[in-house]
RNA sequence: UGCCCGAUGGUGUAACGGUAGCACGACAGGUUCUGGCCCUGUUAGUCUAGGUUCGAAUCCUAGUCGGGCAACCA
């Protein structure tokens, strides 16, 4: 090991080397581009943490950009969403917000010196015959007729374009690159289109948009990127990235590309979510099933849990499929550090204390967070009734179970050991109400005749819970790749068209429940969350709770070894 | 079909020509007033075939498999 040894993901080791060599003096500036079109979901965060990650880790800064280079996808409701959800994440670009369409002057003025170099023309070939000329991949295309126009003569169609003197799609202005290259990109691509729609900040003012191709490279170059960091589908494209800077003389960030993160039991494509949305398969862009930053928020994951599930997927080119597992472990991992305890009865059935009387009113002191002491304690009142997990009595209990049943005895968690001397049921057979003995000087406990205490379990005093709305989520498909597994299906080569995915919904995915908690449950404010001792992580939901009435959703459950052991025979 | 990219336990990743390691999962045990957390252990991997080398996950060649590219989207 010295100093100069490799180390990281292969991003870092590339900016690491740029640095000992001294290139753009050391500097890293990168940048998150999205296009102001949707949701950022959680293959954002990746890139969104890497990029954003890189520049702090090297002293350098990431720009915050919308690239908004088409008027008619784009929406100025997508540019506030997506600054909510990268601040929410926990990043700062502090002064550098940019806009893509606030370089349409310079990039207007930049394609006009591109035709002045004999380096792109107006065409005017219709689309089929472009498609045409472009030929396949596995052969050459075919120069356009007008690829020798003069450039006089594309400087004045290119400026009556933006004039407005023609319909969409009369015209285009191409890069003049090489139409028998193998990479279908350099064939002379499209760098302006007519459009003339309503831009979300630019108005009515352009009647011809630059394509991605173009505009990218010349952002990144404008903003002095070092380090243009993209996707694996963008590869293709780099040598076109490359062109147009050396083209036009411009400083040269460097393309790298990367892997999108896949993850299990969902679906990530803007497509995909847009579609379930609008057909109402989940409730809006923010329902907590979706892996959307929006909807991950409301179900209570908290920001840093998704960090540091960034940092352990790594980055790499290859495309692969994570485990929704890991997602589950960072925020387990994180919720259990700082989520606050408090118990909550699911599927209640009635705990008589037989031996405390029925006006009598005990309280005992319970630990807010046993993994962290500066969360202090509060005090609980109970009495004679009990509410307690009917799942936590058994009228004829396995060995393996340690909970409650005849003649059996449990600790109440923080209130007590308790003796089970009775139980009654209804005619259905289901158990109703269980009695019990509450050891009140440890005599029980001392009792050799008392089996041994393995098991805590929770509860809430009948008297004092209340009622609250639960909704337990659960994942949203039931197979691990639901768009890969429709394509296979349907023998699609096109994954993306296939609309089969949506047969492999899980139809558990929301269930709703009621859950009696204890009073304190009730001050937690919107957004506050919570572990139910023995249950799982939820969180007051921000929309639909009311002062003194939450709301929760259920953001993981604890692991619970007891239930996987219960279903594997 | 042409070009480009990739391939390490079930999953995600590390190694940069010199002992294949970590995390998640699964399994077993310990601990515990949450069958949680924590701790210990087990499981299991270099796509194939050649080549270079004292030595290859790593370099080379070929193949296999997977992905990308043929919007006036990004």
């Amino acid at each position: 090991m010295n100093a100069t040894a490799p180390s990281g993901h292969f991003i870092r080791q590339i900016i690491d080397a740029d640095r000992a060599a001294g290139r753009h003096g050391g500097r890293v500036i990168t940048r998150f581009p999205p296009e102001p079109n949707g949701y950022l979901h959680i293959g954002h965060a990746k890139s969104i943490c890497l990029n954003f990650g890189m520049a702090r880790e090297f002293g350098g800064r990431c720009h915050l950009r919308f690239d908004d280079t088409n008027p008619i996808t784009e929406e100025a409701e997508y540019v506030g969403s997506i600054q909510r959800d990268v601040a929410w994440l926990g990043f700062d670009w502090g002064e550098h917000l940019y806009f893509a369409s606030d370089y349409f002057d310079r990039m207007y003025r930049w394609a006009e010196e591109l035709i002045r170099r004999g380096k792109a023309y107006v065409c005017t070939l219709t689309p089929e015959e472009f498609k045409a000329y472009r030929g396949v991949p596995s052969r050459p295309g075919k120069p356009s007729p007008w690829r020798d126009r003069p450039a006089e003569e594309s400087l004045d169609l290119f400026r009556r374009m933006q004039a407005g003197a023609f319909e969409e799609g009369a015209y285009v202005l191409r890069a003049r690159i090489d139409m028998a290259s193998p990479n279908l990109h350099m064939r002379d691509p499209v760098i302006y289109r007519i459009r003339k729609a309503s831009h979300h900040r630019t108005g009515d003012r352009w009647n011809v948009y630059p394509m991605y191709d173009y505009a990218h490279c010349l952002e990144d170059s404008i903003e002095g990127v070092t380090h243009s960091l993209c996707t694996l589908e963008f590869e293709v494209h780099r040598p076109l990235y490359d062109w147009l800077l050396d083209a036009l003389e411009l400083f040269h960030p460097q393309q790298i590309e990367f892997a999108r993160l896949n993850l299990s039991y969902t679906v990530m494509s803007k497509r995909k979510l847009l579609e379930l949305v609008r057909e109402g398969k989940v409730a809006g862009w923010d329902d907590p099933r979706l892996p959307t930053l929006c909807g991950l928020r409301r179900r209570g994951v908290p920001p840093a849990a998704i960090r540091a599930f960034c940092d352990r997927i790594g980055v790499t080119k290859y495309e692969s499929l994570t485990d929704v597992a890991l997602l589950e472990h960072c925020i387990r991992d994180e919720l259990n550090r700082t989520a606050p305890r408090r118990m909550a009865v699911f599927n209640p059935v009635r705990l008589v204390l037989t031996n405390v009387g029925e006006d009598e009113v005990l309280t005992c002191e319970a630990i807010n967070n046993p993994e962290d002491p500066e969360a202090g304690s509060r005090t609980l009142r109970f009495g004679r009734d009990l509410l307690i997990e009917a799942d936590d009595f058994l009228e004829d209990p396995p060995s393996k179970f340690y909970r409650l049943g005849p003649g059996r005895a449990v600790r109440l968690r923080y209130a007590g050991v308790v003796r089970c001397t009775g139980f009654t049921k209804d005619e259905a057979g289901a158990v109703t109400e269980i009695q019990a003995e509450l050891d009140r000087d440890g005599s029980i406990e001392a009792d050799p005749a008392t089996p041994r205490i393995r098991a805590t379990i929770h509860w809430v005093s009948g008297r004092d819970a209340v009622e609250v709305e639960a909704r337990l989520y659960d994942r949203l498909f039931t197979v691990e790749d639901p768009a890969g597994e429709a394509a296979e299906t349907e023998a699609e080569a096109e994954a993306d068209t296939s609309a089969d995915y949506k047969r492999f919904l899980n139809p558990d995915s929301l269930r709703r429940v009621t859950a009696r908690v204890e009073p304190s449950v009730t001050d937690l404010p919107p957004g506050a969350s919570v572990q139910f001792e023995r249950t799982g992580y939820f969180c007051a939901d921000p929309e639909d709770s009311r002062p003194g009435r939450p709301v929760f959703n259920r953001t993981a459950t604890l692991r619970d070894t007891w239930a996987r052991k219960a279903t594997q025979k």
